[in-house]
DNA sequence: CAGCATGTTTGAAG
DNA sequence: GCTTCAAACATGCT
């Protein structure tokens, strides 16, 4: 589920598995994942290795030994990653392949085909270039509320906007905006300097938490709001109890903003403008 | 079977 | 040119 620090979890798999392997081929089954044309990025590619990552928001980047050649990979609502050796059968959706010469393949996997695989030749212009915001882990208080006071519609969307702030999906936005008592449809404008600081240390909480139980939710926190979402691997075996705040006990509302699904709890969570 | 889904881009409207 | 919003994308899962 790809949000930040699922993108970050990928980024560590991907370093300890598939650096310094000569690639041999690349298999692709479906050209239109690609963001650059195939004989661009089979010739670019082949013979290289990957050396070294590099993640903004959610944008894997991955350094090749020619400093020009990096690839891009952004893994939309469903993707992953898969390293396995050769012999085995490929995975499942594992619709573009790096093959090494160690044998090992590294299988990009898209479910959902709304995943992109591409070149990029500087990463910093590519940023500029896409006005990608700073990454959610790096941004500073002062630089979140600045940029989000210039937008005049629901804080909800404006922290879904990866040119506002890198990295924050769905689940982390609601995340957020629980952990500090703000409403998904306050304006963001009209956020005090009290939310704003509130807001960036959410922020950092949820990402941090996020990374650190490896993106598997049923390990998160109890005071979470993501144990409202109905998944797999969520921690009760009472469906009913998770329908309630985990502070305050009022049963989470659900509501579209921003054309989301969004849970925040209805007592906590005022508009304060 | 119908409805929903963790994301981004595009185009229309203002 | 900019902002905001809804739709479209393609497919899997419940």
């Amino acid at each position: 589920m790809p949000e930040l620090p699922e993108v970050e979890i990928r980024r560590q798999y991907l370093e300890t598995s598939s650096l310094f392997q000569t690639i041999q081929h690349i298999e692709v089954d479906d050209k239109k994942l690609l963001t650059t044309d195939y004989s661009t990025l089979i010739n670019a590619l082949e013979g290289r290795q990957f050396v070294s990552t590099r993640r903004v928001g959610k944008n894997l980047f991955i350094l090749t030994d020619d400093p020009a050649v990096i690839v891009r990979m952004h893994f939309g609502m469903t993707g992953d990653l898969e390293y396995y050796h050769a012999s085995l059968n490929r995975p499942r959706f594992a619709r573009i392949v790096f093959e090494f010469a160690t044998g090992y393949n590294l299988g990009f996997l898209c479910p959902r085909k709304f995943e992109r695989v591409g070149l990029v030749s500087d990463i910093d212009a590519y940023l500029l270039e896409k006005k990608i915001g700073q990454d959610g882990l790096d941004i500073t208080r002062d630089t979140l509320a600045d940029r989000v006071r210039r937008k005049k519609a629901l804080i909800k969307p404006v922290l879904l906007d990866q040119h506002v702030v890198a990295g924050l999906g769905n689940w982390i936005v609601d995340e957020v905006l629980f952990q500090a008592y703000v409403h998904p449809e306050q304006r963001a404008d009209t956020l005090t300097d009290g939310q704003m600081t509130q807001l960036h240390q959410a922020i950092q909480l949820v990402l941090e938490t996020a990374i650190r139980y490896e993106a598997t939710y049923r390990d998160f926190p109890n005071n979470f709001l993501i144990h409202v979402r109905e998944w797999d691997d969520s921690p009760y075996d009472d469906v009913e109890a998770h329908n309630y705040c985990p502070r305050c006990r009022t049963r989470i509302e659900r509501a579209t903003v921003g054309g989301r699904t969004t849970f925040f709890c209805p007592k906590e969570q005022v508009i304060n403008a």
